[in-house]
DNA sequence: GTCTATATTTCGATAGAC
DNA sequence: GTCTATCGAAATATAGAC
Protein backbone atom coordinates (compact mmCIF):
# COMPACT_ATOMS: atom_id res chain seq x y z
CA UNK A 1 0.00 0.00 0.00
CA UNK A 2 1.92 3.14 -1.22
CA UNK A 3 0.40 6.17 0.78
CA UNK A 4 -1.87 8.75 -1.09
CA UNK A 5 0.30 11.71 -2.15
CA UNK A 6 -1.13 15.33 -1.27
CA UNK A 7 -2.36 15.75 -4.89
CA UNK A 8 -4.43 12.59 -5.03
CA UNK A 9 -6.26 14.04 -1.78
CA UNK A 10 -7.23 16.85 -3.00
CA UNK A 11 -8.89 15.10 -5.99
CA UNK A 12 -10.64 12.71 -4.36
CA UNK A 13 -11.93 15.81 -2.37
CA UNK A 14 -13.38 17.86 -5.66
CA UNK A 15 -14.36 14.66 -6.81
CA UNK A 16 -16.49 13.90 -3.99
CA UNK A 17 -17.70 17.46 -3.70
CA UNK A 18 -19.13 17.51 -6.80
CA UNK A 19 -20.52 14.24 -6.59
CA UNK A 20 -22.14 15.50 -3.82
CA UNK A 21 -23.28 18.80 -5.55
CA UNK A 22 -24.99 16.46 -8.33
CA UNK A 23 -26.67 14.45 -5.89
CA UNK A 24 -27.92 17.49 -3.73
CA UNK A 25 -29.62 19.20 -6.88
CA UNK A 26 -32.11 16.57 -7.73
CA UNK A 27 -33.23 15.72 -3.69
CA UNK A 28 -33.22 19.67 -3.36
CA UNK A 29 -35.26 19.63 -6.19
CA UNK A 30 -37.52 16.67 -5.02
CA UNK A 31 -37.97 18.19 -1.46
CA UNK A 32 -37.69 21.39 -1.17
CA UNK A 33 -35.36 23.42 1.21
CA UNK A 34 -36.16 22.35 4.30
CA UNK A 35 -37.82 18.62 3.95
CA UNK A 36 -34.25 17.94 2.39
CA UNK A 37 -32.16 15.98 5.09
CA UNK A 38 -28.80 15.29 5.30
CA UNK A 39 -28.61 12.09 4.96
CA UNK A 40 -31.21 12.15 1.94
CA UNK A 41 -28.11 13.83 0.22
CA UNK A 42 -25.49 11.36 1.54
CA UNK A 43 -27.72 8.98 0.11
CA UNK A 44 -28.34 9.81 -2.94
CA UNK A 45 -24.55 10.35 -3.14
CA UNK A 46 -23.90 6.90 -1.94
CA UNK A 47 -22.28 8.15 1.14
CA UNK A 48 -22.60 8.09 5.12
CA UNK A 49 -24.26 11.26 6.50
CA UNK A 50 -21.33 12.33 9.09
CA UNK A 51 -18.98 12.59 5.66
CA UNK A 52 -21.28 15.33 4.59
CA UNK A 53 -19.96 17.78 7.03
CA UNK A 54 -16.34 16.87 5.51
CA UNK A 55 -17.05 18.65 2.50
CA UNK A 56 -19.91 21.39 3.43
CA UNK A 57 -20.46 22.72 6.94
CA UNK A 58 -24.23 23.02 6.76
CA UNK A 59 -26.51 22.20 4.41
CA UNK A 60 -27.32 26.02 3.62
CA UNK A 61 -23.66 25.96 2.35
CA UNK A 62 -24.13 23.25 -0.09
CA UNK A 63 -27.89 25.15 -1.14
CA UNK A 64 -25.79 27.90 -1.88
CA UNK A 65 -23.57 26.57 -4.18
CA UNK A 66 -26.29 25.20 -5.96
CA UNK A 67 -27.70 28.30 -6.21
CA UNK A 68 -24.54 30.12 -7.33
CA UNK A 69 -23.75 27.71 -10.17
CA UNK A 70 -27.47 27.70 -11.69
CA UNK A 71 -27.09 31.53 -11.57
CA UNK A 72 -23.55 31.52 -13.00
CA UNK A 73 -25.16 29.84 -16.09
CA UNK A 74 -27.94 32.50 -16.18
CA UNK A 75 -26.12 35.28 -16.18
CA UNK A 76 -23.29 33.76 -18.94
CA UNK A 77 -26.81 32.98 -21.24
CA UNK A 78 -28.08 36.59 -20.86
CA UNK A 79 -25.38 38.88 -21.04
CA UNK A 80 -23.40 36.78 -23.29
CA UNK A 81 -26.56 37.69 -25.89
CA UNK A 82 -26.27 41.19 -25.22
CA UNK A 83 -22.78 41.37 -25.51
CA UNK A 84 -22.83 38.99 -28.31
CA UNK A 85 -22.37 39.80 -32.22
CA UNK A 86 -24.72 39.50 -34.71
CA UNK A 87 -28.61 41.29 -34.84
CA UNK A 88 -30.26 42.19 -32.21
CA UNK A 89 -33.16 39.67 -32.89
CA UNK A 90 -30.23 36.33 -33.73
CA UNK A 91 -29.34 36.83 -30.23
CA UNK A 92 -32.64 37.02 -28.74
CA UNK A 93 -33.60 33.98 -30.66
CA UNK A 94 -30.24 32.38 -29.29
CA UNK A 95 -30.96 33.17 -26.05
CA UNK A 96 -34.36 32.12 -25.73
CA UNK A 97 -33.58 28.46 -27.34
CA UNK A 98 -30.57 28.36 -24.58
CA UNK A 99 -33.25 28.78 -22.31
CA UNK A 100 -35.77 26.42 -23.43
CA UNK A 101 -32.73 23.84 -23.77
CA UNK A 102 -31.84 24.41 -20.72
CA UNK A 103 -35.39 24.01 -18.97
CA UNK A 104 -35.51 20.91 -20.93
CA UNK A 105 -32.20 19.50 -20.31
CA UNK A 106 -31.85 20.58 -16.89
CA UNK A 107 -34.79 21.88 -15.09
CA UNK A 108 -33.32 20.82 -11.63
CA UNK A 109 -31.44 23.93 -11.78
CA UNK A 110 -34.37 26.18 -12.87
CA UNK A 111 -36.86 24.80 -10.29
CA UNK A 112 -33.85 25.28 -7.50
CA UNK A 113 -33.41 28.98 -8.80
CA UNK A 114 -37.63 29.10 -8.48
CA UNK A 115 -37.47 27.84 -5.15
CA UNK A 116 -34.66 29.86 -3.51
CA UNK A 117 -36.05 32.98 -4.59
CA UNK A 118 -40.06 32.32 -3.45
CA UNK A 119 -39.53 30.12 -0.98
CA UNK A 120 -39.17 31.74 2.42
CA UNK A 121 -37.78 28.63 4.10
CA UNK A 122 -34.54 29.05 2.48
CA UNK A 123 -32.08 31.43 3.93
CA UNK A 124 -32.51 35.08 3.07
CA UNK A 125 -28.89 35.87 2.64
CA UNK A 126 -29.13 32.98 -0.38
CA UNK A 127 -32.14 34.41 -1.75
CA UNK A 128 -30.84 37.71 -2.03
CA UNK A 129 -27.87 36.34 -3.57
CA UNK A 130 -30.03 34.99 -6.16
CA UNK A 131 -32.28 38.09 -6.42
CA UNK A 132 -29.55 39.81 -7.50
CA UNK A 133 -28.08 37.64 -10.02
CA UNK A 134 -31.75 37.53 -11.40
CA UNK A 135 -32.14 41.64 -11.88
CA UNK A 136 -29.03 41.22 -13.95
CA UNK A 137 -30.06 38.38 -15.61
CA UNK A 138 -33.13 40.78 -16.10
CA UNK A 139 -31.72 43.90 -17.05
CA UNK A 140 -29.51 42.29 -19.81
CA UNK A 141 -33.05 40.75 -21.44
CA UNK A 142 -34.47 44.41 -21.55
CA UNK A 143 -31.85 45.92 -23.06
CA UNK A 144 -31.15 43.06 -25.48
CA UNK A 145 -34.99 43.93 -25.99
CA UNK A 146 -34.93 47.49 -26.58
CA UNK A 147 -32.06 46.55 -29.07
CA UNK A 148 -34.50 45.07 -31.33
CA UNK A 149 -37.20 47.61 -31.05
CA UNK A 150 -34.64 50.07 -32.32
CA UNK A 151 -34.03 48.08 -34.81
CA UNK A 152 -37.42 46.94 -35.86
CA UNK A 153 -37.31 43.42 -34.96
CA UNK A 154 -39.10 43.44 -31.81
CA UNK A 155 -42.56 44.05 -31.41
CA UNK A 156 -43.72 47.68 -29.39
CA UNK A 157 -44.34 47.37 -25.53
CA UNK A 158 -42.75 47.14 -22.44
CA UNK A 159 -39.42 45.30 -22.16
CA UNK A 160 -40.06 45.16 -18.87
CA UNK A 161 -43.62 43.38 -19.35
CA UNK A 162 -41.80 40.81 -22.05
CA UNK A 163 -38.83 39.72 -19.79
CA UNK A 164 -41.18 38.83 -17.45
CA UNK A 165 -43.34 36.82 -20.18
CA UNK A 166 -39.99 35.09 -21.23
CA UNK A 167 -39.08 34.84 -17.53
CA UNK A 168 -42.54 32.78 -16.50
CA UNK A 169 -42.45 31.16 -19.52
CA UNK A 170 -38.94 29.34 -18.99
CA UNK A 171 -39.64 28.99 -15.28
CA UNK A 172 -42.43 27.27 -15.65
CA UNK A 173 -41.57 24.88 -18.34
CA UNK A 174 -39.21 23.89 -16.14
CA UNK A 175 -42.00 22.85 -12.97
CA UNK A 176 -44.03 21.33 -15.62
CA UNK A 177 -41.29 19.01 -16.70
CA UNK A 178 -40.76 17.97 -13.22
CA UNK A 179 -43.88 17.19 -11.93
CA UNK A 180 -44.19 15.42 -15.17
CA UNK A 181 -41.29 13.45 -14.59
CA UNK A 182 -42.07 13.07 -11.00
CA UNK A 183 -45.37 10.84 -12.28
CA UNK A 184 -43.26 8.60 -15.18
CA UNK A 185 -44.23 11.02 -17.86
CA UNK A 186 -42.36 12.99 -20.82
CA UNK A 187 -43.37 16.33 -21.58
CA UNK A 188 -42.27 16.77 -25.29
CA UNK A 189 -40.04 19.45 -26.66
CA UNK A 190 -40.87 23.00 -26.93
CA UNK A 191 -39.60 24.98 -29.08
CA UNK A 192 -38.58 29.09 -29.29
CA UNK A 193 -40.67 29.73 -31.94
CA UNK A 194 -44.32 30.16 -30.19
CA UNK A 195 -42.37 32.49 -27.22
CA UNK A 196 -40.60 34.39 -30.09
CA UNK A 197 -43.99 34.88 -31.85
CA UNK A 198 -45.04 36.95 -28.40
CA UNK A 199 -42.33 39.03 -29.47
CA UNK A 200 -41.56 39.19 -33.36
CA UNK A 201 -42.37 42.81 -34.57
CA UNK B 1 -73.60 35.58 30.32
CA UNK B 2 -76.55 33.47 28.16
CA UNK B 3 -74.98 30.44 27.56
CA UNK B 4 -74.17 29.62 23.84
CA UNK B 5 -76.66 27.79 21.36
CA UNK B 6 -75.45 24.79 19.34
CA UNK B 7 -75.73 27.41 16.13
CA UNK B 8 -73.47 30.14 17.60
CA UNK B 9 -70.70 27.48 18.06
CA UNK B 10 -71.29 25.76 15.08
CA UNK B 11 -70.60 29.19 13.52
CA UNK B 12 -67.87 30.33 15.57
CA UNK B 13 -66.18 26.86 14.13
CA UNK B 14 -66.68 27.50 10.80
CA UNK B 15 -65.35 30.90 11.22
CA UNK B 16 -62.45 30.03 12.37
CA UNK B 17 -61.86 26.98 10.20
CA UNK B 18 -61.93 30.00 7.42
CA UNK B 19 -59.42 31.91 8.63
CA UNK B 20 -57.23 28.98 9.61
CA UNK B 21 -57.63 28.38 5.75
CA UNK B 22 -56.58 31.72 5.04
CA UNK B 23 -54.06 32.24 7.20
CA UNK B 24 -52.48 28.75 5.83
CA UNK B 25 -52.52 29.35 2.34
CA UNK B 26 -49.89 31.94 2.73
CA UNK B 27 -47.77 30.28 5.71
CA UNK B 28 -47.47 27.10 2.73
CA UNK B 29 -46.96 29.23 -0.08
CA UNK B 30 -44.05 31.41 1.72
CA UNK B 31 -42.29 28.59 3.29
CA UNK B 32 -43.56 24.99 1.73
CA UNK B 33 -45.36 21.89 3.31
CA UNK B 34 -42.59 21.02 5.38
CA UNK B 35 -41.05 24.47 6.33
CA UNK B 36 -44.49 25.10 8.04
CA UNK B 37 -44.54 24.84 11.18
CA UNK B 38 -48.07 24.06 12.75
CA UNK B 39 -47.39 27.15 15.12
CA UNK B 40 -46.65 29.58 12.15
CA UNK B 41 -50.22 29.05 11.00
CA UNK B 42 -51.54 29.32 14.34
CA UNK B 43 -49.38 32.77 14.70
CA UNK B 44 -50.74 33.86 11.72
CA UNK B 45 -54.55 32.98 12.48
CA UNK B 46 -53.81 34.57 15.67
CA UNK B 47 -54.53 31.39 17.92
CA UNK B 48 -52.52 29.29 19.89
CA UNK B 49 -51.07 26.25 18.50
CA UNK B 50 -53.23 23.57 20.28
CA UNK B 51 -56.15 24.82 18.54
CA UNK B 52 -55.51 24.02 15.28
CA UNK B 53 -56.11 20.44 16.18
CA UNK B 54 -59.51 21.13 16.98
CA UNK B 55 -60.12 22.24 13.40
CA UNK B 56 -58.12 19.96 11.54
CA UNK B 57 -56.56 16.34 12.72
CA UNK B 58 -52.95 17.31 11.30
CA UNK B 59 -50.92 19.76 8.73
CA UNK B 60 -51.33 17.28 6.12
CA UNK B 61 -55.64 17.82 6.30
CA UNK B 62 -55.00 21.84 6.21
CA UNK B 63 -53.09 21.84 3.44
CA UNK B 64 -55.12 18.67 1.32
CA UNK B 65 -57.98 21.07 2.17
CA UNK B 66 -56.21 24.01 0.34
CA UNK B 67 -55.20 22.12 -2.60
CA UNK B 68 -59.06 20.99 -3.02
CA UNK B 69 -59.79 24.53 -2.84
CA UNK B 70 -57.45 25.29 -5.79
CA UNK B 71 -58.27 22.54 -7.99
CA UNK B 72 -62.03 23.27 -7.81
CA UNK B 73 -61.68 26.66 -9.27
CA UNK B 74 -59.26 25.47 -11.69
CA UNK B 75 -61.90 23.01 -12.56
CA UNK B 76 -64.88 25.36 -12.78
CA UNK B 77 -62.46 27.61 -15.61
CA UNK B 78 -61.75 24.98 -17.52
CA UNK B 79 -64.70 22.91 -17.96
CA UNK B 80 -67.04 25.61 -17.13
CA UNK B 81 -64.96 27.17 -20.76
CA UNK B 82 -65.05 24.34 -22.75
CA UNK B 83 -68.82 23.60 -21.50
CA UNK B 84 -69.51 27.43 -22.15
CA UNK B 85 -71.34 29.35 -24.98
CA UNK B 86 -69.96 31.09 -27.59
CA UNK B 87 -67.38 30.97 -30.12
CA UNK B 88 -64.34 28.82 -29.01
CA UNK B 89 -62.48 31.41 -29.83
CA UNK B 90 -64.55 33.55 -27.09
CA UNK B 91 -63.92 30.51 -24.65
CA UNK B 92 -60.68 30.63 -24.81
CA UNK B 93 -60.04 34.12 -24.65
CA UNK B 94 -62.13 34.31 -21.33
CA UNK B 95 -60.55 31.26 -19.96
CA UNK B 96 -57.09 32.70 -20.89
CA UNK B 97 -57.74 36.04 -19.03
CA UNK B 98 -59.93 34.01 -16.27
CA UNK B 99 -56.53 32.34 -15.53
CA UNK B 100 -54.07 35.18 -15.60
CA UNK B 101 -56.42 36.91 -13.28
CA UNK B 102 -56.52 34.47 -10.94
CA UNK B 103 -52.76 34.36 -10.93
CA UNK B 104 -52.05 38.12 -10.67
CA UNK B 105 -55.09 38.30 -7.93
CA UNK B 106 -54.44 34.77 -5.86
CA UNK B 107 -50.89 33.79 -7.52
CA UNK B 108 -50.97 31.88 -3.62
CA UNK B 109 -52.84 29.56 -4.58
CA UNK B 110 -51.41 28.77 -7.92
CA UNK B 111 -48.61 28.44 -6.38
CA UNK B 112 -49.74 25.66 -3.78
CA UNK B 113 -50.81 23.58 -6.87
CA UNK B 114 -47.14 23.72 -8.22
CA UNK B 115 -45.96 23.15 -4.66
CA UNK B 116 -48.77 20.26 -4.21
CA UNK B 117 -47.37 18.58 -7.82
CA UNK B 118 -43.79 19.14 -7.75
CA UNK B 119 -42.09 19.09 -4.17
CA UNK B 120 -41.75 15.85 -3.32
CA UNK B 121 -41.97 16.29 0.40
CA UNK B 122 -45.98 16.71 -0.08
CA UNK B 123 -48.00 13.53 1.24
CA UNK B 124 -48.47 11.72 -1.98
CA UNK B 125 -52.14 10.97 -1.84
CA UNK B 126 -52.01 14.87 -2.16
CA UNK B 127 -50.02 15.17 -4.98
CA UNK B 128 -52.10 12.39 -6.74
CA UNK B 129 -55.33 14.06 -6.40
CA UNK B 130 -53.94 17.49 -7.43
CA UNK B 131 -52.68 15.57 -10.42
CA UNK B 132 -55.33 13.80 -11.05
CA UNK B 133 -57.32 17.27 -11.15
CA UNK B 134 -54.79 18.99 -13.09
CA UNK B 135 -55.17 16.07 -15.86
CA UNK B 136 -59.12 16.95 -16.45
CA UNK B 137 -58.22 20.45 -16.36
CA UNK B 138 -55.88 19.40 -19.47
CA UNK B 139 -58.07 17.97 -20.90
CA UNK B 140 -60.62 20.17 -21.03
CA UNK B 141 -58.45 23.20 -22.21
CA UNK B 142 -57.08 20.67 -25.29
CA UNK B 143 -60.47 19.52 -26.33
CA UNK B 144 -61.40 23.54 -26.27
CA UNK B 145 -58.29 24.46 -28.45
CA UNK B 146 -59.53 21.44 -30.99
CA UNK B 147 -62.51 23.07 -31.61
CA UNK B 148 -60.95 26.11 -32.19
CA UNK B 149 -59.01 24.70 -34.85
CA UNK B 150 -61.97 23.18 -36.51
CA UNK B 151 -63.32 26.26 -36.38
CA UNK B 152 -60.06 28.24 -37.91
CA UNK B 153 -59.42 30.22 -34.87
CA UNK B 154 -56.42 28.52 -33.75
CA UNK B 155 -53.14 27.89 -34.99
CA UNK B 156 -52.57 24.39 -36.41
CA UNK B 157 -50.52 22.04 -34.18
CA UNK B 158 -50.25 19.98 -31.29
CA UNK B 159 -52.68 21.23 -28.95
CA UNK B 160 -51.01 19.31 -25.82
CA UNK B 161 -47.88 21.49 -26.52
CA UNK B 162 -50.31 24.53 -26.84
CA UNK B 163 -51.92 23.52 -22.87
CA UNK B 164 -48.30 22.52 -21.61
CA UNK B 165 -47.40 26.96 -22.91
CA UNK B 166 -50.41 27.78 -21.23
CA UNK B 167 -49.94 25.64 -18.40
CA UNK B 168 -46.52 26.74 -18.17
CA UNK B 169 -47.16 30.92 -18.32
CA UNK B 170 -49.77 30.82 -16.00
CA UNK B 171 -47.89 28.82 -13.28
CA UNK B 172 -44.71 30.69 -14.07
CA UNK B 173 -46.00 34.16 -13.95
CA UNK B 174 -48.22 33.60 -10.47
CA UNK B 175 -44.43 32.74 -8.88
CA UNK B 176 -42.62 35.70 -10.35
CA UNK B 177 -45.41 37.59 -8.63
CA UNK B 178 -44.36 35.82 -5.15
CA UNK B 179 -41.12 35.92 -5.41
CA UNK B 180 -41.61 39.91 -6.53
CA UNK B 181 -43.58 40.47 -3.42
CA UNK B 182 -41.73 38.96 -1.31
CA UNK B 183 -39.09 41.82 -2.12
CA UNK B 184 -41.28 44.47 -1.06
CA UNK B 185 -41.89 44.85 -5.76
CA UNK B 186 -44.83 44.41 -7.35
CA UNK B 187 -45.09 43.00 -11.32
CA UNK B 188 -47.43 45.39 -13.24
CA UNK B 189 -50.58 43.48 -15.00
CA UNK B 190 -49.91 40.88 -17.77
CA UNK B 191 -52.91 40.94 -19.71
CA UNK B 192 -53.89 38.08 -22.25
CA UNK B 193 -53.20 39.31 -25.57
CA UNK B 194 -49.59 37.90 -25.75
CA UNK B 195 -50.61 34.41 -24.44
CA UNK B 196 -53.90 34.32 -27.36
CA UNK B 197 -50.99 35.74 -30.15
CA UNK B 198 -49.29 32.45 -29.28
CA UNK B 199 -52.59 30.25 -29.99
CA UNK B 200 -54.12 32.58 -32.97
CA UNK B 201 -54.43 31.19 -36.57
C1' DG C 1 -11.08 9.91 4.48
C1' DT C 2 -14.82 7.34 6.20
C1' DC C 3 -17.90 5.37 9.33
C1' DT C 4 -21.10 4.65 13.63
C1' DA C 5 -22.89 6.49 17.79
C1' DT C 6 -24.79 10.26 20.24
C1' DA C 7 -25.81 14.95 22.08
C1' DT C 8 -29.02 18.65 21.26
C1' DT C 9 -32.65 20.99 19.27
C1' DT C 10 -36.86 21.46 17.14
C1' DC C 11 -41.50 20.48 16.12
C1' DG C 12 -45.82 17.77 15.51
C1' DA C 13 -49.25 16.16 18.33
C1' DT C 14 -51.67 15.32 22.93
C1' DA C 15 -53.40 16.10 27.72
C1' DG C 16 -55.56 18.62 30.85
C1' DA C 17 -56.76 23.13 33.17
C1' DC C 18 -59.98 27.00 32.64
C1' DG D 1 -63.69 26.85 22.77
C1' DT D 2 -59.22 28.14 24.16
C1' DC D 3 -54.97 27.98 26.35
C1' DT D 4 -50.32 26.20 28.47
C1' DA D 5 -47.42 22.33 29.49
C1' DT D 6 -45.40 18.31 27.89
C1' DC D 7 -44.33 13.92 25.40
C1' DG D 8 -41.96 11.68 21.79
C1' DA D 9 -40.06 11.48 17.19
C1' DA D 10 -36.92 13.20 13.97
C1' DA D 11 -33.08 15.48 12.20
C1' DT D 12 -28.82 18.56 12.39
C1' DA D 13 -24.44 18.51 13.75
C1' DT D 14 -20.52 16.54 16.48
C1' DA D 15 -17.30 13.13 18.60
C1' DG D 16 -14.53 9.53 18.26
C1' DA D 17 -13.19 4.89 16.42
C1' DC D 18 -10.96 2.74 12.33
Amino acid sequence: MTPRTKEENERIREERRQQLLEAAVKVFTDRGFAATKIADIAAAAGISHGLVYHYFASKEEIYAALVDLAMGAALETTEGALAGSGSPWERIAAMIRAMLMGAQYAPEYYALVNQAMTVGAVPAHIREKAWRDGERCRRAIEKLLAEGQAAGEVAAGDVERMTVMIYAFVQGLALLIISARQRGAEIGPIDAEPVLRMLKA
